[in-house]
DNA sequence: TATGAATGAGTATTCATTCAT
DNA sequence: TATGAATGAATACTCATTCAT
């Protein structure tokens, strides 16, 4: 089996965990590799530096991310079953993942150009994953005629806020929310 | 008169601009003292720690946000007219202070306990805004009876992105979004 | 006084005593701070990297050898003389600082340009001392009517050779040779 | 056949050139395995340590130097001719290694012992073959009965500092001297 | 025997914090 | 009270050496 790529993969998780835990600059190289289980010269053997490690770790998790929901979204037919599905694989990195989403879009900006790019093109597949949904939804006219991207956005930002609400801030107490919910607020909108 | 408290709130205008623009971790203590016309030795006389400075300028930062934004929706009577001025408060903080906004929920949380419930705090009075407005509009009977926490998550988290949009990832060629096309989305919804 | 001229100069005289015992590269920042007794943050005060001391001490060290040199010999009126002296004066050196002008010479080529430059520009005075002597001796007609610049790299080098040998390379058995000796040969030349 | 003294040689001869370019500290052992086309680790089969190589390398090439020196010697029957064929096959060491002997010189004393033992070992039979000279000289009745030990100092040196200066500080605007200028200054002295 | 992937000891450098002035 | 010179803890990275294949 191609050994050298399974431990650059294993490097690639465990920075995943470390920078995701951490964020980039509290993350020691070190600790990354004690996580995968290697000596520190050997992170250097297959990454040019830790900017470098950072910026494929983005990518490689990015890939993930855009790769599992894709696939739940176009295992439906229904638009607003793809909406849902969209909210609930998010809702899984969240959980899987912590907050590495926001240190990819945070951190990123500060360590270069080139990670810089990767997200901003990642955030770009993201968007048009929903906008391709919504505009689906529009020639099956289920939708209204409305912007996609606009839409996307709005979608986009209330869907993350609504996880980081339930995932990270809860409280026993709170009212528990069902993704119907969520998604019935952007269908319906709220004006009588 | 007042000199203590005029170089204790130079430093933290200094340091809100410093940590907007370099982040907790990049920002050198020696740039805020510069920027604030201080001694860096002066910094450790009025506050305990780089950290404790990070923590002051939260405070500090909320609260003036908060002023702001509650200033400005008490002036309108109309509650769409006020959630209008929320996006346009928002847009304002986000083109004069840059990303400090991500920068507090982002960071606040590797930088101690404190911070961190200073920004949820902070996040839930914010949300209390929005509920507010929103619960007023039913009462008036222009919203539907809809969960009015659950929809200023979705209000504030597509606000958050509809404005990174417009004010980070501007491109000349991409459309231009008004703030009615935005809203209008969350009022009208999309299902026909 | 000028505090910061005084830790400088004893920041380049350590760095002097332990680049000159370890060459550049076996030299540790932390040994010079310790022998000048500064903590190791401070040498960066003063100095960009250890390559910039190292620079700086070459100049310092250069600066001193060639005041000794040229007082010595200006003292002197006869050329004959001034030779010696020019040996006594490289001699005394070589006692007081060990293998430091091998270290400038040979390791400077490889730390940078600028060291590179700076040295070349010391030897090139250095020979200049000695050529002015010839040219004077060839004035008074003491000398033939020799290059003076060939003369002074045969001589340079031969002094070079004879003091190593006596103090690095010292023997009790060996015989010892009085600077005349040594001078004789070159004003003598071999052939019968 | 003999493969394994051939390809010892072929390391000693990479680590001549490698180490002759960036010195012991800077010299990289996998640099030396690249030049010597063997792997890394072969090194190790060949050779202790680093600093073996160095110190096998050292004896080596001044092996290699004095078994050319003097080959050039005994050729010549004339012991000014053999002066002046010293000078040359200095020459042509300098030109073909760099600063190679610099580097014996310089960087033996601090690597350890044994290599400063080979190189004093050496240079003492360096000074022999030029003192032989001159008791040869002196015996045939062209030479005057002076010590030639002191000599040999003088000439060593002053030749090292001739080819440093043709050959390592040339410029083009420089007066080119043969090897006849520099030899009759030795021979025939500077005093009138 | 030959290899190069893996390792971790070793070191330059940064920067928050202290404290003498 | 204000300062900035001095400090050393902390950490990325290099490279000689080992050892499984």
């Amino acid at each position: 089996m191609n050994n050298r790529e399974e431990k650059r993969r294993d490097i690639l998780i465990a920075a995943f965990k470390i920078f995701g835990r951490d964020g980039f600059y509290k993350a020691k190289v070190s600790d990354i590799a004690k996580e995968a289980n290697v000596g520190k010269g050997t992170i250097y053997e297959y990454f040019e530096s830790k900017e470098n490690v950072f910026e494929e770790m983005v990518k490689f998790g990015i890939e993930q991310y855009l790769k599992k929901v894709t696939l739940l979204i176009y295992e439906e037919d229904d638009v607003i079953e793809k909406l849902k599905k969209y909210v609930l694989a998010e809702k899984e990195m969240m959980i899987e993942y912590g907050n590495i989403a926001n240190i990819f879009f945070q951190e990123a900006d500060k360590i270069g150009k080139e990670v810089r790019e990767i997200v901003i093109k990642a955030r770009n597949r993201k968007l048009s994953l929903i906008e391709d949904i919504v505009k689906e939804g529009i020639k099956k006219e289920i939708f209204k005629n409305i912007d996609a991207y606009l839409f996307s956005l709005a979608f986009i930002g209330g869907v993350h806020q609504f996880l980081v609400d339930e995932i990270r801030f809860f409280a026993s107490n709170k009212k528990v929310y069902t993704i119907e919910d969520f998604i019935n607020l952007f269908l319906n909108g709220i004006k009588k």
